[in-house]
DNA sequence: TATGAATGAGTCTTCATTCAT
DNA sequence: CATGAATGAAGACTCATTCAT
């Protein structure tokens, strides 16, 4: 009986977590069919079988989703990163890494990739204050990855001696293009995109050829 | 009586014209307010003082709008574009200037910028086929010019032998995600933003540096 | 052919005026049915039988709708109180019958009567200014009148030679008080009301008496 | 074991009593901040930190809560009033005293008052018979008072020799006008209000001066 | 050519209430 | 006794679009 009753409390705390998540991944979906422009509460709760209403007890408001959605992806992206700068000895090597890692993750999670990083820069990101603040402190942590391996490699003398947030933003930037540009236009059979894989791997060569220190342009693994 | 009709029939296309435009600039102006997702076709009719369905007279639809105005967009840049390769003997400095031209259009027009070239790739643009492939043939017409920069820098030498499509791409990827990244987050407070001219330059030397054959990394005017 | 032209104009706006008209009306049915906090735009349109949008094409907002017929009812009593003004020589006798006109224009007219002065002062009067500033200018015109009455009432030496707004006031809150205590509470099987007639005529009786100068409390036609 | 049962049950009781009377004091206090038509179980809740369900406990529904508030105000009311009674010989006097009190305590808790007084009288109330039957009765008990010192005032030969109903629903109707006016429309900065006091005292003064059977208008205490 | 009128579908959100636990 | 979960109904309002004139 009291073992059971602790079981209870823990299979309801659990099943309001898969709610959460069902949600978030439904949101997920629905960004994914018609942009995140498009999410609606409506078809959001059609989606989960649940009336509109419940969603609410889960979440404030659809800004607090759309803040979930984004800092899950940043959480789950940092993770990644961090797990590569910690395995990879090569700071330069770990920041290829990185980079493919960072562009992968952008083609494989296409939706969530743009609600994170291309949604326009809106006035209830201030007003949402806590959820604005909690999204902020996540995509620092993610950018800070990035950061660190320029660090690391300008120490080895890997990367061009200059400020680390100046190159690690050159460096966002563009691969940032990259991936948005093939999420969004990757697809149009109208424009003639050269082969994927090859015009990732000749961007990211590019990208750190640009920043090395020397004309020592051997490709790095 | 006759001549006088014949000029009636071009006063009558001339004025047609001339509304279409006042659409399109008021469109505009609206989209650089509120953003291109808040476009509504109310407000653009009281803009231009006209009714709605006027509007239709013009246009099929919104994204028949939206679309003009991407034509128009690709249209201007083309034209700047295509002047600085006119005016530039050097072909790897012309490349550079595109490229700033390219990221200051976008930073002075980031409204039209974002609808141009951020607008997700949505089901309406292939069921508007018509709108889409117009749009299409405006901005193969601006990538070209950036090829074409690139095969002529290659010819001199100035570029590493490879695609131009291929290097052109990891070019146009690159910058796009400058611009796009400054405009849609170069505003938030949060985020440790370098100085933005220094990061447009050195971005801009990064990929130049890249993309070039040797080690010779002399900054190109 | 032109004279019809005129009319075809003339038709149009009194079909659009009678709609607006409807809408009002069908309002102030609503409010008497269900109160005027349970108004809903919902339902006054399933009442006119037209789309809720179309009742955003002739009112701004649900309080333009509240404000309009706060504006009517002002307007109706004030265009009785005056015509009762202009034809009765006594003014104490004016003032008595707009007296009984008021409590009656309200008993006759419950609900709208319980919009224009019992709804609670909203901060959204503040806001919706243009509304807010008609209204309160046909309240303004309605409470003159009998402010008048009483100024001419004091110079016939027939009231107490205070200050009018004062006087006015008193009157007015009290008979306000009895229209709408007996709109509210009237009903009411478990309250001992007198007969109503008996109160009020009661009631101005002692309203009246209470501010005449001398102990010539005659009855006054 | 007894013993300590039965002061179980009584503490039980107790604590039931005090949770059914702070669910009524932040009844209160969210229709003081926020008007009682936006009166709502859920923020009610949230106030109590308990949960809307929990509140279902203690009140079939929401208007029982409305009813039990009403029911506090007319008791209160009705308490301070026989006070005045109990302490003033002179009826008339008591009866100016009541009137003050009255007014004075509806403009000491505002939203109370409209509750108790202005509340439209909506279906729910004779649905909802038996709290409305309640209420009635406590609502008597409060006119009851008005009307005893009306009694009183007429045997004394203060007040005209009339139906002391008659003459107490006038008094009353014209108090509850100058109280819910100032409290609806008394902060208005658009009406020309005289100062308050002022009103309030003239006003009672007009009423008292009606009801006397004499010209003798002196002032009563 | 232009529009006035109208609408149906949609937006986010709040509410009072119920019920199984 | 207390509640967490859920909901259906309703709230005001905006939208792109159509159509008869």
């Amino acid at each position: 009986m009291l073992s059971n009753g602790m079981g209870i409390v823990e299979r309801k705390a659990r099943e309001k977590e898969e709610l959460r998540q069902r949600i978030l991944d439904a949101a997920g979906e629905l960004i994914v069919k018609e942009g995140y422009e498009n999410l609606s509460m409506r078809k959001l709760a059609e989606r989960i079988e649940y009336s509109p209403s419940t969603i609410y007890l889960y979440f404030k408001d659809k800004y607090e989703i759309l803040a979930s959605i984004c800092i899950d992806v940043f959480d789950r992206l940092s993770a990644r990163l961090e797990e590569i700068h910690r395995n990879e000895p090569n700071p330069l090597a770990g920041l290829r890494q990185g980079m493919r890692c960072y562009i992968d993750f952008g083609l494989s999670h296409p939706s969530h990739y743009l609600v994170t990083f291309s949604k326009p820069y809106l006035p209830y990101v201030q007003e949402n204050s806590e959820a604005s603040l909690r999204t902020m402190q996540s995509g620092l942590r993610c950018f800070g990855c990035l950061r660190e391996a320029v660090v690391k490699s300008i120490a080895a003398g890997m990367v061009r001696n200059e400020s680390p947030d100046l190159i690690g933003q050159s460096v966002w930037t563009c691969i940032h293009g990259l991936t948005s540009a093939l999420i969004t236009m990757g697809d149009d059979p109208h424009f003639p995109w050269v082969e994927r894989e090859q015009l990732i791997e000749n961007t990211v060569d590019t990208i750190l050829r640009g920043i090395q220190p020397f004309a020592v342009h051997e490709k790095i693994s």
